[in-house]
DNA sequence: TACGCGTGGTC
DNA sequence: TGACCAAGCGT
């Protein structure tokens, strides 16, 4: 099949099937389509949808997104993961206001440049919002060209199989309606050719596809190996305030703010002792636990109650959380967890 | 260049 | 029910 057949194919078929009503094709300014697409990276559509609308309510423009408090951001941001995303999109947002007077550059040389911006968002915004013909790669549209062309996946050349999609979907991207071959690709992508499943007879390319199933179904059973960690968590509190400080130097989490985070018991009385809190009134808490990706993580909690509000010199980056009047803060999901643990059994 | 980054969905 | 995935990027 040519290359224009397969894009017409695609675009035939958003017409009739694709996505046209998500909350950010709506209004679709580089700004909306930006921040949707620093969302959805490596993100579901579902999980977005409501991230999406409280951030555009609260940052209605770039000017107001490059003006506000990072913790602000990250604020909106706790809960939806890959936190890295919500402090490069505020380094973009300051960016493209004091370089590029609010708009985003047509360059696709300046806007890979951008902090938080690869080759796939940068494609989007260009396609989507302004519909220049720009390719995009993401995971739907790998899934497909994989499928259609029956490519092996080479693990061993992992960049050389990269460098291939892409130059794929360069020649296949129309230079008419790259904004609706895009869409259509990516709606394609997940809802007819999924990674579970494919709905291939309802398929616009499955006359051509060389899609098998079962071609021997090469899964290297990789077993991926879950580390376990425990986390040692003070908990301090003063009233309905606990201690929190912000993380500073972590490769995990860092600018939101959590407990003071120690490896042991042992650590843990140390630091008391350096502050010069009576390790008395400590109250005995269930660990909690959190899976992530790679690591099970347990947390074991290490509660004291103090009479008097401390200030504790060594972090300056710490703030009295109340329990009943939470502050504008990132927070991780475990810390979440945490802190609504605390605020029950403060109840009870 | 391969790896780390978070969380929720799916079966 | 644990393994794998989801609109990738930075280092």
């Amino acid at each position: 099949m040519k290359y224009w057949q397969f894009s017409q194919l695609i675009i035939n078929w958003y017409h009739m099937y694709g996505r046209k009503n998500l909350p950010w094709q709506i209004k679709k300014t580089d700004y909306h389509i930006w921040i949707s697409e620093i969302m959805l990276q490596q993100t579901q559509v579902k999980t977005v949808i409501p991230y999406y609308k409280k951030f555009i309510s609260t940052f209605n423009t770039i000017d107001k997104l490059a003006q506000t408090n990072l913790d602000e951001i990250l604020h909106i941001w706790s809960g939806l993961g890959y936190y890295k995303r919500a402090i490069n999109l505020h380094k973009t947002a300051k960016i493209i206001i004091n370089k590029y007077h609010g708009y985003f550059p047509n360059s696709i040389i300046d806007l890979i440049k951008l902090p938080g911006i690869g080759k796939t968002t940068a494609g989007a915004i260009l396609s989507l919002s302004k519909n220049f013909s720009f390719p995009i790669l993401d995971g739907n549209v790998k899934r497909i060209l994989t499928r259609f062309y029956n490519l092996p996946k080479n693990f061993n050349k992992l960049k050389h199989y990269e460098n291939k999609l892409w130059h794929l979907i360069n020649m296949i991207t129309p230079i008419h309606n790259a904004n609706k071959f895009n869409q259509g690709m990516m709606d394609l992508g997940s809802l007819i050719c999924q990674y579970k499943k494919p709905k291939c007879h309802i398929c616009p390319l499955n006359q051509n596809c060389q899609y098998i199933k079962n071609f021997n179904n090469q899964k290297t059973n990789i077993t991926k190996i879950i580390k376990k960690k425990i986390f040692f968590y003070l908990i301090i509190q003063y009233k309905n305030f606990v201690y929190l400080e912000r993380r500073k130097n972590k490769k995990i989490w860092e600018n939101l703010f959590c407990f003071p985070e120690f490896n042991n018991i042992k650590d843990i009385n140390t630091w008391l002792i350096q502050n010069e809190i009576k390790n008395k009134n400590n109250e005995k808490i269930n660990s909690i636990y959190h899976q992530l990706s790679h690591i099970k993580l347990k947390m074991k909690m290490f509660k004291i109650i103090i009479k008097n509000k401390k200030i504790f010199s060594k972090n300056n980056h710490y703030i009295w959380y109340n329990l009943y009047n939470p502050p504008h803060i990132g927070i991780s999901q475990p810390i979440k967890k945490i802190l609504i643990y605390l605020k029950k059994i403060d109840q009870d």
